[in-house]
DNA sequence: CCGAATCCTACATGATACTG
DNA sequence: CAGTATCATGTAGGATTCGG
């Protein structure tokens, strides 16, 4: 049994929400916004993921439309991911939560 | 088993993505944005919420900080929940998320 | 009126091993 | 290199009932 409808403006902010607030999709994002990476190089920046997670993320990234997948026909093969400019435009917003997280709690910069 | 550490930023954003991606809580916060409200006139807008899960939610958007929450002395009593500066400033910041939201998937005309 | 207490189920996440 | 397959587990979310 799925969701109960609600009206489109909050069910659209709501969902991406709920997406975005899967564990490691932000982070995905956010590494690739200095450029295109590998699955492995991908891999390498997010300490912990797992094989299965991580490919899980990707294909929902994409398939959500924030990613695109190019696969080179060499060998070994390469698999890279890059933004589309929907993913990109996501990232000033994410930066906004952000800075508005940091003022609302100063005392968060004892994080390591 | 907590979360692995990361560095402040990722882990700041991300903490409030994956807590605002929890079903109602965004859907609180944007009925409050118009006033504040009681308990029941907050359920007659939630349809389909459970007692339980909406006391946890106020409770959790209380204990960030994102919510307050007074009591009356009188009978019956009234509980009235309205939005801290903070809860306020992140309105902005959602309604943000949807004008993306919306012309990323201007199909989602169709909903009801 | 505003919840708290119990019980239950589905899904999100992870561990591990294996493959084109 | 870039994944899939299988299995295990914790937590989110909900149904229902009861209390101050």
């Amino acid at each position: 049994m799925p969701r109960r409808e609600r009206r489109p403006a909050e069910c659209l902010a709501e969902d991406w929400l709920a997406f975005l607030g899967h564990r490691w999709n932000a982070l995905i994002l956010w590494h690739l916004t200095e450029g295109p990476l590998r699955y492995g190089e991908l891999q390498d920046r997010l300490p912990g993921i797992t094989p299965k997670v991580q490919s899980e993320r990707l294909a929902g990234l994409t398939r959500r439309g924030l990613l695109v997948r190019s696969v080179s026909n060499g060998f070994p093969r390469e698999v890279t991911y890059r933004l589309t400019a929907q993913g990109q435009a996501l990232g000033p917003i994410i930066l906004q939560l952000y800075e508005w997280a940091k003022a609302s709690s100063p005392e968060a910069e004892n994080i390591t």
